[in-house]
DNA sequence: GAGGGGGCTTGACCTGGAACAAGCAGGATC
DNA sequence: GATCCTGCTTGTTCCAGGTCAAGCCCCCTC
């Protein structure tokens, strides 16, 4: 038995049942039976270089992708060429969860750093979720949980300015990285200015000033892809001020 | 038997057999069995007269509704209470899928026109797609269009220019109005232009100059909120256009 | 048909962020 | 250690769209 396109990577078997991101990923709230149904369905890993895309809009859709180890964003194109980073997933979270509605992935997926990802065939993960009651249910409220944060983002992106959207994503990515035992108040950018501007719907010297300006103001510490959040107070009044 | 908060309308079943929505809307696929089953789930209608909630931001969730008279948007809210129009919803949309993440919902949905819905009490509809596979799929499709249409919005948001969110907005108007057999080139608006430009990240008084100036280029003709396309193919050179 | 009011248009001005440009820093390569 | 290159910072200028303000249009009510 050998595996065309992914590449595994240590065992065989990728079990969910001893992975410390179960409580944070598809397997959240089903009893160990339950994630022991699970673990013979999520059997493969995959590996992505830094750089390399898991997935391109219009590859056929047949799994979805959690996150094991490492970072990604997906990007949506124009015909014109001009893309828009429409997330950035870390450890636990799904990826393909637009190729759903056509079968074709509808954005590229690529690797901000070398990552790992547990491969889940959809048609199976369906079947299964006829089964188990409580599995058909995370999975609805995962894609759900997309749709909000989505609508989220078109918030920022409509009505917040600059500063306004870079403490929310400051907050948004540390509250995230908390989650996962990470500091709430360091953490280490995966992405670049370029990257976090195309996602804020900004241009890269924008973000770039915007840092050195809250430095200036003593909210944060910013040496390079290094943030520390000196002031978190003053980000969160930053994402809440009105200014009116 | 008396429904208490749902007020019923007409029939006191909401039959999708004999709905001429049915292939835009939920039962999209189905056989004509299986469309008879939804028909016990979806037993109550329910009407929502313009200006009024259908639901709000913290409401408890028990049920999708699908548009089937009217028109709809829908909204989230900062904190200081700027607010940003996620979408317009017309009949065969389903609505509340924001709800599901939390058990509460996540956004209003604001008749824009006496509307009327039918209502999907979603337990009962997990229940349904866990024996009918075909169910379960155009579900998860339903959802998952709805992530790449916020996908689309984020690239609209964040890097069109404000005549090219105008031209996209209405091709995707017409486009959805012609699936429902109306003109592709002729509209009423439902909104105002306050509405559009939230949903476009705009102020109004930019989108009533963008009409007036596609007015007179001769790319529209516009009466209030009646709105002709004159010409289509200008409108879709606008959206592709780099400008580069 | 008089009066009011919400929604729309248009004008004048202002500004936040884009564009362009130059230089810097840090890591990789030799 | 010199080099190159990519990503980042910072300065300057410019303009699309925001803001403020005035007036119009259409529909509703009396």
């Amino acid at each position: 038995m050998t595996v065309a396109t992914p590449v595994r990577i240590g065992p065989v078997k990728a079990a969910c049942s001893n992975c410390n991101l179960r409580e944070l990923c598809l397997p959240v709230g089903l009893s160990p039976e339950q994630v022991g149904q699970l673990d013979e369905l999520v059997a493969t890993r995959r590996s992505v270089p830094r750089g390399e895309t898991l997935f391109r809009t219009g590859d056929s859709f047949q799994s979805l992708f959690a996150v094991r180890t490492g970072f990604f964003k997906t990007c949506v194109s124009a015909e014109d060429g001009r893309d828009q980073v429409t997330g950035f997933q870390m450890s636990g979270e799904l990826l393909g969860l637009d190729g759903i509605s056509t079968d074709r992935h509808a954005c590229d997926a690529v690797a901000l750093e070398d990552s790992t990802v547990c491969v889940i065939p959809f048609h199976d993960l369906e079947g299964l979720s006829m089964q188990i009651t409580e599995l058909q249910r995370v999975f609805h409220k995962i894609m759900s949980r997309e749709i909000v944060r989505d609508h989220g983002v078109m918030l920022l992106l409509g009505s917040m300015r600059a500063e306004e959207r870079v403490a929310a994503f400051l907050l948004n990515l540390t509250q995230r990285l908390h989650a996962r035992g990470f500091s709430r108040s360091e953490l280490v950018l995966r992405m670049t200015r370029e990257e976090i501007g195309s996602y804020l719907g900004l241009k890269l010297e924008t973000v770039s000033r915007t840092f050195s300006r809250l430095q200036d103001d003593g909210v944060l510490e910013v040496k390079q892809r290094q943030i520390r959040i000196v002031d978190q107070n003053a980000l969160r009044q930053i994402v809440n001020a009105s200014t009116c």
